[in-house]
DNA sequence: GCCGTTTTCGGCCCGACTGTTTTCAGTCG
């Protein structure tokens, strides 16, 4: 089935193409432009074909319509199709290289013949980049440094990328005849937002079936695996590797071993030694094969019950982290913690006014298709100009909108926010009248991240001196597996953010997924309330909030921490109280 | 490649930063 993404996506990637082919750069914008327009469209796209009216959507002219139409009879694109083909398949991974754009790897293709990562490394080493017109030592030291994160993250992957393969592997082996039981371990089980391995464990009388299973091309076929490999096979386990960053490992143990097994796969380090430490303490041995009173196997049906012979209360593995948590659950006092059943509401929603693709009243409907009693929609702000931030006027159209959506849904209410840039002064994007008005006001840093600790710890404590800010917005700055978070020291924030009665937002992007669990649990420590916000740019990114739940649950939170689990006449007492 | 109260070629989203330059091009958000 081909959808509209599909078709945005080709358009995307021969913008891509042209940039690093070098040529005319607005050929390039044209088609992201086409690719935007396509996500965004209202109308149905065969709708426009029948009724011939492709040509009046803005940024289709003769030669995209001809391509639209090209690709619905024929599912591509035969332009796409030459480009790729006469463009070298190392060349758009140079892109991911911070500091190389387009122009940069055009001329590198062009006079050092560099087409791959391996070759540009290969190409620092020996100082090759210094004999190439306008780039500098600076330029080759800031490429190499960004050649080395590159390799840093080599075989790293999402917490919800991770996720989804790995419950694929999951039905796929449960429903192998010699399973009893399987389960997903390891640091995915523990949530952390980023991952090296799949882990697995399964109970089975017949291991050497299962372990082989994982390695067959029976399952290759099945779940599409691309370059898989088998680097590791015997009765007990086995590992593979596919797409190059992908390493399953999987661990089949008998079936009265399981929950040990599964304990021990799950981890972490530190955790496992406290709990052995703590058997050995209560005249018990725990090893991987099972727990043992002298050398006697002290029966377990699950992790609950093993847990329970140690005097400690289930430890959900989110927690496993050395962090408090065995004491915790000794004394009876692990948190309750939060469920996706509790979030209410969302805030730190997009919508097309600014770089959202859909509309104020699709978001709302989607919301409200969802469950939800309440959304805060919350826009860029004037200085976001690659983000369409929005100038005044813009704002009181989006604030009449809100009002007639209100009026037509009395059930669910609209609030009118805005995701203000923090600028570098530390003030916030709209003068005091204008931020006044808003029911929210979201600060976040989206520009000069190249500051020293102090000075951005700094900028953003004036923010939040700002009497009209209500929430601080992904408040490290991190993208992972792209960029690093910016230099900020979070305790004072969370200090201040306490003094204030500030919200912190946990940004449940998956790239994201800041304010990070560690910090989480100290804002927890000083109740400050924590908002988990989609920061939604579409209707399916409103799912985000309740999908980001487990890496949540990690930062120790509880319903009663979680602002946006509050009901709307909780959550309109607290804007007028702060008001 | 698209677009036009500039009708058909010349411009196309803004501003800061950085590094390589002697006046600017590329990248990033």
């Amino acid at each position: 089935m081909m959808s509209k993404h599909d078709l945005a996506h080709l358009f995307n990637q021969i913008g891509t193409l042209l940039e690093v082919r070098g040529e005319n750069p607005f050929k390039a914008r044209a088609y992201y432009k086409a690719a935007r327009s396509v996500e965004t469209l209202e109308t149905d796209l065969d709708e426009l074909i029948r009724n011939d009216q492709l040509k009046e959507v803005p940024g289709f002219g003769p030669a995209i319509t001809q391509k639209i139409l090209e690709w619905k009879k024929t599912g591509t694109i035969g332009y796409y199709e030459e480009l790729k083909q006469a463009t070298p398949a190392g060349l758009l991974e140079l892109l991911r290289v911070p500091g190389l754009g387009p122009k940069k790897v055009a001329v590198l293709a062009s006079t050092l013949q560099i087409t791959s990562l391996e070759m540009l490394e290969a190409a620092c080493r020996e100082n090759k980049l210094l004999t190439v017109p306008g780039f500098g030592p600076k330029t080759q030291a800031k490429i190499a440094a960004g050649l080395e994160f590159i390799r840093e993250h080599q075989g790293r992957f999402l917490w919800m990328q991770g996720m989804e393969w790995a419950l694929k592997f999951r039905t796929a082996l449960a429903e192998h005849p010699a399973v009893s039981e399987v389960e997903i371990a390891g640091s995915l089980r523990r949530c952390l937002p980023l991952n090296s391995r799949i882990d697995l464990v399964a109970a089975s009388t017949h291991p050497a079936e299962v372990t082989t299973f994982l390695t067959s091309s029976e399952l290759e076929q099945k779940l599409g695996l691309k370059d898989k490999a088998v680097t590791q096979h015997t009765e007990g386990e086995s590992t593979i590797v596919f797409q190059g960053e992908f390493e399953v490992h999987l661990s089949v143990v008998p079936p009265a071993a399981f929950p040990a097994a599964l304990c021990f796969h799950t981890g972490n380090e530190g955790h496992l030694q406290a709990l052995s430490k703590r058997a050995t303490e209560l005249g018990y041995q725990l090893q991987p094969d099972g727990l043992k009173k002298e050398t006697t196997p002290v029966d377990c049906q699950n992790e609950a019950e093993l847990y329970q012979h140690l005097g400690l209360k289930y430890i959900p593995a989110e927690l496993r982290e050395n962090c408090d948590e065995l004491e915790a659950a000794a004394a009876d006092r692990l948190p309750k913690l939060v469920e996706p059943e509790d979030i209410q509401g969302l805030f730190h929603v997009h919508t097309n006014n600014s770089d959202g693709l859909n509309t104020l009243r699709e978001m709302v409907e989607g919301a409200i298709s969802r469950g939800y009693h309440y959304l805060g929609i919350a826009d860029h702000s004037q200085s976001a100009f690659y983000a369409h931030g929005l100038s005044k006027e813009a704002l009181r159209q989006q604030w009449t909108e809100i009002e007639q959506l209100n009026q037509e849904y009395p059930h669910f209410k609209i609030f009118k926010g805005i995701e203000a840039d923090i600028l570098p002064s530390g003030e916030l994007d709209y003068d005091p009248e204008t931020l006044a008005q808003f029911d929210f006001v979201i600060g976040s840093i989206h520009s000069h991240f190249q500051m020293g600790e102090a000075e951005m710890t700094e900028r953003i404590l004036k923010a939040m001196d700002n009497p009209l800010l209500t929430m601080l917005g992904h408040p490290s700055g991190r993208i992972l597996l792209s960029r690093p978070a910016y230099p900020v020291n979070l305790e004072p924030v969370i200090e201040k953010a306490a003094e204030k009665g500030i919200i912190i937002e946990f940004n449940a992007n998956p790239f994201r997924m800041d304010l990070d669990w560690r910090w989480c649990l100290r804002a927890k420590q000083r109740g400050v309330p924590i908002a988990i916000n989609p920061d939604a740019h579409t209707v399916e990114e409103l799912d985000l909030a309740r999908l980001s739940i487990p890496v949540v649950r990690k930062g120790w939170l509880e319903k009663s921490d979680v602002f946006n689990a509050k009901t709307t006449a909780q959550i309109l007492a607290f804007f007028a109280q702060k008001k």
